[in-house]
DNA sequence: GCCAACGTTGGC
DNA sequence: GCCAACGTTGGC
């Protein structure tokens, strides 16, 4: 899976340490208070592959600018998803309280989010979806593209056509990472193709296994190996999932962003708030709504 | 291929 | 802790 991530520098912030980023203060977050941050302009950057660091990706401009996400190794993954490590994180979500967002919110913080995000799903029809289902969207790149010599592609057909859950590795940014070790198993998402031709939401998956050690992380062979992050301090998670649902028409991003507008009901969709989140929340306002762009006739159950 | 919008790093 | 430089994401 790919899904997009990278960074291969990851700082080091690390889990329990990275409770003060400056940088990303106000940033992500909070569902829906985004803070306009001002963001201070930047100066244009020069072409990448300044420095001598590890090239991330050789091929990148002959693979037509794609990018990343990686569904990376696929041999490698069937190795670690037949035992996966637990993550440090407790796994009830109300009490989640370990690390700390990217965004240097204490990890208290982290909790009251993703309670409100669960309320907020609860609240909409008064209806309890048992312990509280959560909702998402995931990214990955369903179009070729070859990082550190392999295809990091990962479509909606590759999750239908796998045979067991698939570890959603690759994640390396720490607010998409947070997202993960909050889901619960059960949890819905949508699968979003991003980097490609039409972008859009195509299908649904579920969360089957709640967040263990990403050990792509370690592999310095792997697309998204980071060696920053060693097995005495994991620094990166990732979930498994199975293939739900393949939608017959994309839910477009174009679509989605016409119903973003300033009062339009998607306006606080996260995925589109900070575009380039790879794993985002979703309210169950938000997630039966998009549901319902979906001609029902035509879905693919 | 371009570039806006970030995220990370490291000097100070 | 701040901030400029640099790298990445991902739409177009």
């Amino acid at each position: 899976m790919v899904r997009r991530k990278r960074n291969a520098s990851g700082a080091d912030l690390d889990i329990t340490t990275a409770a003060t980023q400056p940088a990303n203060e106000g940033r992500h977050n909070k569902s829906q208070k985004f803070v306009e941050t001002a963001a201070t302009s930047r100066p244009k950057r020069a072409s990448s592959g300044v420095d001598g660091a590890p090239k991330p990706n050789p091929t990148k401009s002959a693979s037509k600018g794609k990018t990343a996400t990686a569904k990376a190794a696929r041999s490698t993954k069937a190795a670690k998803s037949a035992k996966p490590t637990k993550d440090p994180k407790p796994a009830k979500r109300p009490t989640y309280t370990t690390e700390n967002a990217s965004d240097g919110r204490r990890s208290s913080n982290v909790s009251v989010e993703i309670e409100q995000h669960i309320e907020e799903e609860q609240d909409q029809d008064g209806e309890d979806y048992g312990i509280g289902r959560a909702y998402w969207l995931m990214k990955a790149e369903p179009e070729s593209r070859i990082e550190k010599g392999k295809d990091v592609k990962f479509s909606i057909d590759d999750l239908k056509a796998a045979a067991k859950p698939e570890g959603w590795d690759g994640v390396r940014n720490l607010a998409a990472r947070n997202n993960m070790r909050a889901m619960s198993k059960g949890d819905q998402a949508f699968f979003y193709h991003s980097n490609c031709k039409v972008p859009g939401i195509v299908g649904v998956m579920e969360i089957v296994q709640e967040s263990s050690v990403d050990e792509s992380a370690f592999d310095p062979e792997h697309p998204y190996f980071d060696p920053k992050s060693d097995r005495d301090r994991p620094r990166w998670s990732l979930v498994h999932v199975e293939f739900r649902r393949k939608f017959r028409n994309i839910v477009k991003l174009k679509e989605l962003q016409k119903f973003a507008e300033k009062g339009g009901i998607l306006e606080n969709l996260q995925t589109l708030k900070q575009t380039r989140l790879s794993v985002s929340k979703v309210s169950k306002k938000e997630w039966d709504f998009i549901l319902s762009l979906v001609d029902e006739d035509e879905a693919v159950a």
